[in-house]
DNA sequence: TCAAGGTGCTAATACGAATTATCGAGCGGC
DNA sequence: GCCGCTCGATAATTCGTATTAGCACCTTGA
């Protein structure tokens, strides 16, 4: 296979085909140059006359100004935005790179509210998205760092992504590359700008009612380490319990059945269950009631935040809701403001994640 | 100002970092230019190295390749995109440009599928993905051309729409601005490539099915003209009727309520009703069951294609379902055929629809 | 010994816009 | 008539890479 998009002279652009030429024949583009030949001004008046710029040491006369403005229009004339950012340093567009694809099939579909408040908040500070799909697979995942990385095309980058590379990390941080990554927020070869969710707070507070309905047997269903949304969720249970005096019950669900795990849940008198991964609370309760128990009833589940992983159920449950619109309009809020160096903006947020009532917590049974 | 390893408090640090900067202290870029001085070359060479270029006219001596190819090593040297771009007019960046937010928020998410075609084939051809979210909304849509518009940044674009523009589109192909529409195809000033579904094929097979289970009186339900989409269902509609020898009737539903068009329906003896979209076919399905009517005993209803619309409901349509992913990976192929100037490349496309037999058609009831 | 040919590299320039130092013209004041 | 000043615009340079013409040096061969 040819290697595509070897565009030269000799072919695509300035062959010109049917497709791709227009329709006075000729190939090149519209510059500044061409502007100011026609308006028999220089390039660099036209450039000034594009920027506004009329300030102490630049003036235009008004009849000048309306005279490139007029050809600029008629024209048709656009900056040439790679030029611009070779020039300028800046070109107003945000690269947006994800570990996975941005569009997954799966149901599960976990990138898209990040997506839309990404979106939202780049359109209105009049930013385009750079998607950056070309980042090849290797070891399983797309890798920032490549022989051919355009991550640099665009003014500064989110990092979308469940686990994102600690070296690539590293290295953005060690380039001076400004980033913002959205969940990931250790540090890495120096602060790391992120948008997290507040899970410890979220986590703490589902606990708390779960306190206040009465109950004092919690476990906590999961990893609990690794990634930080885990260890924080970890670290938001032990502190609610810690401050109500209970202790804190850690049940692992790693390499165990549902059915393990509810047994295990049982035997240890556990009446209300913190899970960490959504699927493995449908899969509970759904045991739980397949078993004739009561959800809520004989056993609470709630649940620290929505589902990762596809599992579709009719539970509602109790727990919260990850803001991850919310985080990603505010992730290009801080790259915005890491790019423009505004001493004012807080590169490091967490963002608070929304209680939902549910239906799967109920006060505990009495033990007669 | 060194990145202290170990943060007690991370928010005095914060103050006064540059977030921008990286750790030498310097905020440049190693170019081709150093990695020249470094091992005593001219930048020229070390561009010719980093290009593999060893053909007739130039020629590097194996001793200095492997000097430049260790001072890149060395210093981890990437070559800037911008300048890339710049001198080699094309990035293998492919725009994307939709109507609407890219991400919505409804449930009835359009585009989604699209996306994930144009993203798989992007990913696999080595392409980025520029969304074009900048574009300002006037007259209740976004417009391509504006006076900052970022389309020239990338080498083609895919244009996502029910509805475009027709005078963009003329636009467009006026200034030879390579692009593929996915959906709209009629010419605009000149031939448009495009990638469509093949929407008469598909509804003159889902006639053709209700025709073979014994239906003689149908009814189009829906506009049937205006969009391409509409009149080329309408078509296939037509050609399939004409082919059995019954006669096609059409009922066009502006303006006219679910209850409206059902009560036409019963009056004209129809038993198969073909709805343009998908939300009717809702409606009205509803509404007949609910009047005691069976569905598809009393009346069959053949949808054609997905909901455009947000609908919900638990039926199981009889009709096709658009190939959005396939059409979506289809119009990057198409263009980076045209940017490659591939002369084997199709660029005007019609893409099956895939049959889904669902649960509402049914022979009809024999009137006694 | 001199032309022919090959080898290895560089100087110069293009790409398109942004920026800065500078220049000429016009004008008023003394 | 000259200085100083403002106004309006430009030439020149920058950004980092790709490309091409051509130069200097070497080896052959006759």
């Amino acid at each position: 296979m040819a290697a595509p998009f070897h565009l030269t002279d000799a072919n695509a652009y300035y062959l010109g085909n049917d497709w791709t030429q227009n329709v006075t024949g000729s190939r090149r583009r519209v510059t500044q140059h061409d502007i100011a030949r026609m308006t028999g001004v220089s390039q660099a008046t036209v450039s000034l006359v594009l920027n506004g710029r009329d300030d102490g040491n630049v003036r235009i006369a008004p009849e000048t100004r309306e005279r490139v403005l007029h050809a600029i229009r008629t024209t048709g004339y656009v900056a040439d935005p790679v030029a611009r950012r070779l020039a300028a340093r800046h070109n107003r567009i945000l690269g947006v790179f994800t570990y996975e694809p941005v569009f997954p099939t799966g149901t599960g579909d976990f990138y898209h509210p990040f997506l839309v408040g990404i979106e939202e908040c780049a359109e209105r500070l009049g930013c385009d998205l750079l998607l950056l799909t070309s980042a090849p697979v290797s070891g399983g995942r797309r890798r920032i760092f490549h022989d051919d990385n355009r991550l640099r095309l665009a003014d500064g980058c989110v990092l979308l992504g469940r686990s994102l590379d600690h070296d690539e990390l590293t290295r953005l941080v060690t380039e001076g590359q400004p980033f913002v990554s959205v969940g990931r927020r250790d540090n890495a070869g120096g602060p790391v700008p992120y948008v997290g969710a507040d899970y410890p707070t979220a986590t703490a507070t589902v606990v708390r009612r779960a306190l206040a309905a009465g109950h004092t047997a919690l476990a906590y269903l999961g990893q609990g380490a690794g990634p930080e949304s885990h260890a924080d969720r970890m670290r938001g249970f032990r502190t609610a319990l810690d401050e109500a005096g209970h202790t804190p019950r850690h049940l692992p669900t790693t390499d165990r059945s549902p059915a393990e795990l509810l047994d295990a849940l049982l035997a240890a008198g556990v009446t209300a269950a913190v899970v960490e991964e959504y699927a493995d609370g449908v899969a509970i309760a759904q045991l739980a009631r397949e078993r004739g128990l009561d959800v809520p009833g004989d056993l609470s589940i709630l649940a620290l935040g929505d589902p990762t992983r596809p599992a579709s159920t009719d539970i509602d449950f109790t727990g919260f809701r990850i803001p991850r619109r919310e985080m990603g309009w505010q992730a290009v809020e801080v790259l915005t403001g890491l790019l423009e160096a505004d001493p004012d903006t807080v590169p490091q947020r967490l963002v608070p994640c929304q209680p939902v009532d549910g239906a799967t917590l109920a006060p505990p049974k009495v033990t007669p």
